[in-house]
DNA sequence: CAGGTATATTCCGCAAGCAGAATTTAGGGC
DNA sequence: GCCCTAAATTCTGCTTGCGGAATATACCTG
């Protein structure tokens, strides 16, 4: 992968914030659209921005889509999440996307699915395959 | 400075090219531009681009300018420069850049300021006010 | 299969970035 | 003052990215 691609993917606020949200763990886009309170059209775009250029990947879970970060990243990319996550420790707005997927999980699930949900009720990794 | 447009100086070869020389200390433009083997207005455009958001800073030497990192980054600029050292490292380019640095500086100083030579040769920083 | 929800795609207009050619600015040496 | 070198700026054309509106696709439910 190369470094400045990684670069260009993490050069726009909305892609910074889902990226943050998915060290989390995997989730589905309509929760993504909830903490980030943005329109469906714009997250979608670039969900679809990162998984093209080969940050995220996604599975389908009956008609919902689950992202996650890619299960093995390079070095470099690894390296730079990690750098991420310091630097949004420091931002409200990072920390109050991850306040917001705390709750979120923490509360009955209504409509989303399992995976979504709190760690506890994920689906084991043998299933996901 | 915001997360953002650090890594918007970030997604251009170029300018990681730039910054990873600067690590090494203060260069003058036609070290960068001899070491990169780019075009001027190439190097000239790209710096100015650091500059204006303010990841480096300039100052003149007789008819050079002498770019160097900025003195006191911000712990988010300071953390992403580390990140990319350490990316830096396992890339061919970024590294015979280095090396191009280190031979250049090696050489007995031809025509470029005291600054851009070897460390010894270096202007004290009282001076350099 | 009709209707609903979740998500992606297409189309459009706009702004920004990049590269190169040519030109300009600024300082130094004679 | 003239010429040289170092560096920046301007102009142009091209490409990419972003956002929003509208539309399409896919899956589920009854």
């Amino acid at each position: 992968m190369d470094l400045v691609t990684i670069y260009e993917c993490l050069c726009d606020r909305t892609r910074l914030r889902i990226l943050n949200l998915l060290r989390q763990g995997p989730l589905c886009v309509c929760h993504i659209q909830e903490i980030l309170d943005e329109p469906q059209v714009k997250i979608s775009k670039h969900l679809g921005y990162l998984k093209t250029h080969g940050l995220v990947t996604v599975r389908k879970e009956a008609n919902w889509r689950i992202y996650a970060l890619v299960a093995k990243p390079a070095k470099a990319l690894a390296a730079n999440l990690a750098c991420l996550q310091d630097c949004a420790a420091e931002d409200k707005t990072f920390r109050r996307d991850l306040e917001k997927l705390a709750r979120l999980r923490a509360r009955p699930d209504d409509r989303a699915p399992a995976c979504c949900a709190s760690p506890r009720t994920r689906l084991s990794p043998t299933r996901s395959a």
